[in-house]
DNA sequence: CATGAATGAGCGTTCATTCAT
DNA sequence: AATGAATGAACGCTCATTCAT
């Protein structure tokens, strides 16, 4: 009598406990062992189920940006102006901010790792590369409809994707000043009207 | 015979060396040998000059602010429009990606210790307060010599000093797709044309 | 199936292996890799079972006086005169001597913190307490049943505690000198002639 | 011009200095550093005296018996009965047991040493086999003037070579239990009383 | 003679990984 | 599949000793 596999959901709780104890802990700091008790698992249970202490990281890695990624689609759909479309977004990204805040620490590592392996790098390159092409294809239909000026899509949406990465780091650092879902969106209207077309 | 007073020139040698081999290998990756090695000193030297490891990365996070702190002084300096002189401060900072790159990775290592610390996190807060002060009166000043709309100036200042870290960010991460000397007056000026007057 | 609990057993296994290379090579002079090796476990191991090395010299001190403790019983045992029992018991401990002169060089380092560091000295002071309580009353009943003079029976106790110390220290540095056997019994006597009524 | 030689007085002023805290700290706990301030000295200066931290502690022993040594005169001079000489005697030690019970974890330490090295027991057993003869020959002199019975000296002068010893043990544990000046006195009476002639 | 900055071998401790059960 | 006791390589730090001045 076959049992069911538990291999996915196996996998899956220790990735979920080892992100909880990385960002509380640090990459360095946590020990297998936190990630065991974290999971409720055993440590020699996770090394069925990962090879080592660096798969796990590299597998939190993968996942980070499928769930990224994932966010992306919000962006590429919706109707309305771009103007619109943007701020709804932003919005979007404010509700789950606190959540994200809590992991900062870890994307920082990653970055940190990003800038030091090449193989990370790529991961994160092809990220930034798939968020600017679909803010850049959005950008470029509010050019088309007459909605911005004709700048170049391409760099607006660097611009906008920069936006978004520091104030993050602004709103993990200093909360107060710089509270996410406010600011963020005083920010996007900011550059907005530096693409809008200027009616006489 | 007394002889000079070294122990001033050790430190910045330990922590030249230091931060090179940091920004290589990672704060935890990179053992007190690794250090001694590179700054030419033994082992046991570098604890003549800091009793830890971790004193010498509480040293360089220091440091690291120092030499932020030292820079903003261009932001205060300089005539002409404010435009110009966010301009030239942006090409300034151009100059130096080069060596601000190479120790990108040490500085994400220092954020993620500041979403961690409490302590650390202070000494970023700090230092974006006095950033985003400095930006703000500069807008500030721009609004009331009639080359801005009379926006917040303060939430101005925290776009732009997003704007900053973020195309830092992406530069590491991608250098051919946003190259931080173009890409920066490119974003710089997409927000200065949202801040602008506009003259119908 | 849960396995048999061994821990105590493995910090059986650890002390007895401290006590003896303790013993041989000094507190200092021997390295973890030397109990670890003497006991048969890893180094690691040890750490599973005490926190740190200092842990181990404490466990050890604390057996040290449970093992005292334990031999001070056959004191308050047997019946006959108090000379005979005194003269019994001295007997006793010259059959464990060779063991206790094993592990001599371990008893002085004690004395040499008990010196300098005041929780281990109340350790000592408790025994010595014990010891020379014990002696007390055993002289006081001799006292009363005619046997001995009316001496204070406390400081005939404590007499005869350095004298046994003392006479250790000496057969140690010099077995065949004072080899202890028959030089306590001998010395017992002188002391207990020293206490006997005079019969004219 | 030659300088007066102030070698022996450096010498002396490092083993000085060196007995202080190696008594407070215990042999292995007091660093160079440690003896190079007590001294005055600097930690190079040490080494033009003595060639190593050993070399300072053989020398200490050295000296440790020299004094020691020297305190036996007293034992061979004075008149009067023999009883009275080792009353006198006790009395003078008492005198010096403070100073004595401020150096006890050394010579614990010493003990400790004396039983895992031969050539310093060597030292110890040259230095009890003269305290012993000294005291054998006090007590035949006391035998052969009809004051002592006629027990072995020898065995007599080992009890009270070991009753000295222990009782400065107890004394340390527990200054206020077994305080030497007043239980030194008692112990030699009661052991007196034991060599005593009956007299009917 | 004297100094104290510099050295580097050596040790206590940690923790990712293994494996007998 | 699961456990957790056991392993041992690796690292931070100390401190006796050296040596340029």
């Amino acid at each position: 009598m076959p049992r069911p596999d538990v291999s996915g959901e196996r996998r899956e709780q220790i990735l979920d406990a080892a992100m909880r104890v990385f960002a509380e802990r640090g990459l360095h700091e946590t020990r297998m062992d936190d990630i065991a008790e974290r999971s409720g698992l055993s440590k020699g249970a996770l090394y069925l189920y990962y090879k080592s202490k660096d798969a796990i990281i590299a597998a939190l890695l993968r996942q980070f940006f499928k769930l990224e990624m994932r966010d992306l689609q919000r962006l590429r759909e919706g109707d309305g102006s771009v103007s619109d479309r943007l701020l709804a977004y932003t919005r979007q990204v404010a509700i789950e901010m606190e959540r994200i805040m809590a992991v900062a620490s870890l994307a920082w590592e990653f970055y940190a790792i990003a800038a030091r392996q090449k193989v990370v790098r790529e991961y994160f390159k092809a990220y930034f590369a798939e968020f600017r092409s679909v803010l850049a294809a959005l950008i470029q239909s509010g050019i088309d409809r007459g909605e911005f000026r004709p700048v170049s899509a391409e760099q607006a949406a660097i611009t906008l994707t920069g936006l978004y990465e520091g104030l993050a780091l602004l709103a993990v650092v200093d909360a107060t000043a710089a509270p996410w879902s406010q600011q963020a969106e005083t920010s996007l209207q900011l550059l907005l009207d530096g693409l809008r077309t200027r009616l006489p």
